[in-house]
DNA sequence: GTGAAAGCGCTAACAC
DNA sequence: GTGTTAGCGCTTTCAC
């Protein structure tokens, strides 16, 4: 039997309300009853009970985190930046990897809510609109995170980049580089951020008066390895003049599929990345790509959910977060 | 006011407990009262409240995961493959980060045990043996993983890499490939991994025999930048045959500053990394490196977890894995 | 099979 | 200031 606050009270000579008053810091206790206090804590080595304390408050300083990768360096980033921002105001996160799985999604929400989370912050793998909607319409907050469905847009509080507006300017530069052909590597559909960066290119290639006979498009997932077989499609035509990763896993492996054709990235063809590639800077080319700043999300993600918290505001929150285009060159 | 488990039975005409046993399954109930019930949850809404329930059942079905960055691709890849074999049994994972900071992780681990998680993963920053010693013996089963403080190998559940054999095979590799005098990127010697590979690449160095004259090295914080200041030292003496990085980081560091000092890795030095670096198949020269296979420790800390309490067994449970050596050259 | 009722450990009125 | 006490929502005997 674990020791509780009964034990502690008995030991100190005092009743249970004391003992909770010197564990919440209430300033109406006589120094030497606190004293006494703390000692039985220490002396019997007691842990306050979060399951009977949050029972009682409804609070569970707990925030909820359900991303579609756990492993995903660019999901952790902004989780790392949340924590930075969460963690010094006692709040603790838990988290849960839907797989980009709509229907684990779909449980995970309802685990999470189960555990009372105060807050919910979801990067969605889409397909639960509806339900992220009643969710946060039933008291529990849900801030979007990276992935926005149009759906929630005025419904939800949201931190996300500018797609959009990233991937135009993407294009725009390479068509101000004299590229006059396209392949462009698209993520999968069902994540708007996906979506979003395809319009924004196909913006910028309207604008620029690109036919369509020299665009061609291939539809990944996201990983490397889609990226190469986008390259292996590009190369059954004639190779584009600039080759337009939407991400920088499938970015590296069309790095990777192109040098394994010889073809020489720079001079054969152009390479734009949304998202930095790492090993960039030390390559013998240069890549200019979309710079993002997932830890810069998570803090904002985690302004949002105090605020949210704390001044239990009106309305809704939302940031459209700006990137900026950069070139890493061989130095 | 949330709708609880009281209003589903009045809602269905049953009692609180026949709701309770539809809620867990129980086979003791008529089909008829079931489905009554299963339709006023939907009807009403209702979700169990977690902390309720752990207050009674003193189970949370949560682990507590504490790593030293949430943000180390590393430790993630730990973690996805921990959820991957608990998620299915139905733990959560909730996460904290100790930045490396003995003290910040002392203060986790209190909150962790403060809720009762069912059991905690840990890779220490260091510092903190007799409070884990105490955790686990206090009836919370602690698992370590990654880093093993030399006190607590005989008293906790781990399952970690043998980073002792994994580097002597690797500086062994360097000596049989001819390199004579060698420059060593040590991590920080608070962690566990950091000093078992440094005694490995030690032993191996005495057997070769090779005279401390030639061994020069750094001790850096397993960080990039720190890769990048031990080069600059090495290049302050005569260059070393082979410069070792025990980490992938450091290895990155390395490999980008000595390509800054126009140095042909394979030719004028040769380099090895524990761990592999992401760009290697890219880079024009090869690397030899310590195959790591976080994925896979995390799996197995999985299953040390369940039988920790499923079978809830007597003794420890130990694995120390296997690491292979591997080169990845230019294509 | 089903229901009544006693807590699990804590907080927060309320009374003193 | 400090103590008493009534629950928070759930599970689980124990009767019936």
């Amino acid at each position: 039997m674990d020791v509780t606050i009964k034990d502690v009270a008995k030991r100190a000579g005092v009743s249970t309300a004391t003992v909770s008053r010197v564990l919440n810091g209430s300033p109406y206790v006589q120094e030497h009853l606190a004293s006494r206090v703390r000692e039985a804590i220490a002396e019997l080595g007691y842990r306050r009970n979060a399951a009977a304390r949050s029972l009682k408050t409804k609070k569970t300083n707990t925030i909820g985190v359900l991303v579609p990768d756990i492993s995903n360096p660019y999901f952790m980033q902004i989780s790392k930046g949340l924590e930075d921002v969460l963690a010094p105001h006692g709040f603790s996160l838990i988290f849960a990897s839907s797989d980009e799985d709509s229907r684990k999604e779909a449980k995970l929400l309802r685990v999470l809510s189960e555990y009372r989370v105060d807050c919910l912050v979801v990067a969605t793998a889409g397909g639960n609109d509806e339900l992220l909607k009643d969710i946060n319409g039933g008291g529990l907050p849900v801030v979007l995170v990276d992935r926005l469905p149009p759906v929630l847009a005025g419904e939800l509080d949201y931190v996300v980049e500018d797609n959009h507006s990233s991937a135009y300017q993407l294009v725009h530069h390479f068509l101000e580089q004299g590229a006059r052909s396209f392949g462009l590597i698209h993520g999968p559909m069902s994540a708007t951020t996906a979506l979003e960066r395809a319009f924004g290119c196909r913006a910028a290639l309207a604008e620029g008066k690109v036919p369509p006979e020299r665009i061609v498009e291939y539809h990944g997932d996201f990983s490397q390895a889609s990226g190469q077989a986008a390259v292996r499609l590009f190369l059954q035509g004639e190779l584009p003049d600039a080759v337009l990763a939407l991400n920088n896993s499938m970015a590296w492996g069309a790095i990777l599929e192109l040098s394994k054709h010889k073809l020489r990235i720079g001079e054969d063809v152009l390479l734009g990345s949304y998202g930095a590639v790492d090993a960039a800077p030390l390559l013998p080319f240069s890549i200019t790509y979309v710079d993002q700043n997932p830890r810069e999300l998570g803090e904002r993600v985690g302004e949002v959910v105090r605020e949210r918290l704390v001044s239990s505001k009106q309305g809704h929150i939302w940031h459209v977060m700006q990137q900026k285009l950069r070139m890493d060159r061989p130095e």
